[in-house]
Parts: C-alpha cells; sequence; structure tokens
DNA sequence: GGTATATTTGCAAATGATTCGCAAATTGCC
DNA sequence: GGCAATTTGCGAATCATTTGCAAATATACC
C-alpha cells in the first residue's frame, strides 16, 4: 500500500458519510494530485477495500461518492435538502436479491440502492419555517 | 406537449429497456437537436412521464438513463458481459422504505436501485466457451 | 384567423468530472 | 543498497451534459 493510497482509504475511514472524488481531492490537496486520488479510488475499490455508487445531487450533480469497506455493505439516504448522507446501517436486500436470481435466472455480483428525500433534521426546521434552510457550505 | 418532447417520449416508450441520453440523441439524428433532448429528458422527469437513473457501465461510462412512466415503477438488472438491462418488474421496495422512514425519521420522496451481474443469455454462453462474449454493436 | 407574448429550439461553445500520456519518483524484491 | 516494476505529478484531453443567445414555435387573446 503507498503512502498515497493509504492517505486516500484513511480519509475515507474518518468520515461518516461517503466523500465524493471531489471531496477527497480537497481534503488530500497538498498530499497528492487529483489524478492519483482518482487512481487510488479505482485500486481500492478493485481490492474491495471500499465500494462507491453515482449519485445525482442538486447541489454537487452527477458525482461518484467512496466509502470505506470496513463496516459491512451498506446503503445511505440522500437528503435533498441539507445534502447529507444518513446511514441506513447494513444492507436488507439479501432476500429480495435471492429471489430474484432464482426468478430470473441471473448472477447478481453487485447493487447499488439509496434513498432520498428529506432527512429528519430538516423535516423539523420545516415545521418552523415555510422552508428548510440551504445547507452550511 | 411540443414535437420535439413528443419524439424523445415516444422514444422512450418505444423502447424496452432505459435508455442513455446519447441513444435517444442517436435515435432523434435528423428529428431534433442534442440539447434539446437533453431539455426534454429533463422536461418529461419533471412532468413524471419518465424516470431515470444514473449507472456506471464499463463499456459507456457514467450516463443517465431514462424510461418512459407509462409501467409502474420498475427495477433493471445491468448485465456486465453484454451491457444490456433486464426488466425485473415493478419495485418491491415499499415495505422496505416504509420501515426506514418510521425507524429513521426520513421522508423518502425517490429511491434509486439497480443490480447488476452476468444475465442468463451470458451465463449460458459461459457455460460453453471461456468466457462471455462481447454484446454486438 | 391573426397577432402579441411566452416558451422552446438549434447551434456552437462552455463546463465539470474524470482520464490519459509521459517523465520523474517511489516501492517491493534480492 | 540497487534495480526492475509500479505509481505519481503535471498538464492536457475527453466525454457527458449544460448554457447563451437569436430564431422559430406555441399559446393567449382579440
Amino acid at each position: 500500500m503507498t503512502r498515497a493510497r493509504a492517505a486516500v482509504l484513511s480519509a475515507l475511514e474518518a468520515s461518516a458519510e461517503p466523500l465524493s472524488a471531489s471531496r477527497v481531492v480537497g481534503k488530500l490537496e497538498g498530499v497528492c494530485d487529483q489524478a492519483t486520488v482518482y487512481r487510488a479510488l479505482h485500486y481500492l475499490e478493485e481490492a474491495r477495500l471500499a465500494e462507491s455508487f453515482v449519485l445525482y445531487c442538486s447541489q454537487h450533480g452527477v458525482e461518484r461518492y467512496y466509502a470505506s469497506s470496513k463496516a459491512a455493505h451498506r446503503h445511505w439516504f440522500h437528503c435533498e435538502s441539507c445534502h447529507r448522507f444518513v446511514d441506513l446501517g447494513a444492507c436488507r436486500l439479501g432476500g429480495l436479491i435471492a429471489d430474484v436470481e432464482k426468478e430470473m435466472g441471473l448472477r447478481v455480483s453487485r447493487h447499488t440502492l439509496y434513498l432520498s428525500g428529506i432527512c429528519a433534521d430538516c423535516a423539523a426546521h420545516a415545521d418552523c419555517s415555510a422552508h428548510a434552510v440551504k445547507a452550511a457550505p
């Protein structure tokens, strides 16, 4: 494991939510180059040390988000108001996927699931004011 | 509904699988411009006449795929060998999403799920030859 | 039906995330 | 510690998608 890859992995591990490639690049400003971050993310995913999914968000557009694979495979909720992720805990799709594999004769090797909407915090604020506030920068 | 939007919608309705924006642009070559196709796709999604999701595929990279909303909300399997989609039928996540909403106090307004792996056809070919053949162009 | 106003379209260029080529630096191995 | 293999930095390229603006089309109104 090279220094750059270790730095990228620990950035992912230190985060409570998935990070976009560009945020990792930002966090590693001065540590390693943007191209290196992208290459390291590919390497980590290949090595099963990280997982990723592509998400569109009105604030950030289409970006790929990465999370360390230290914990069990899990899914996330994305708040459309504050643009943060909420951890939904370990994946609960095992049964559904096994059913689909059997029904349709497929071999499922990976899956992407995420939910989006309004998180509890933003919903609470919306109860008092007309609209949820925009996320802080 | 303008002519361009109708053309884009009928391209989606005529397709058995979700189409990437660029494939819609290709199908409507000479009918309307690429920028118009993108704008029409946004319009159709806003108007709830179409649904979309962003998918990464080794052959096509990151692209947004669109499907007409004529049928019930559904999910797809993406074959990593032939790069086609398999229709998995109507969404079965209702219960899971309701559980998560209750448990975590979230308001889920949309979700993205897709599975990927090897489809039945490609798996059958792989049984005879060493590797599944690449998709025809 | 004919015209004024609002919306949509085409075109070409911009944008933003991601990737690539290549020379220099780092790593893993003996 | 020295060398071949791999990785990194830098800058430029790529690709999907978006945008500005003038022309064309749609919709509202008379």
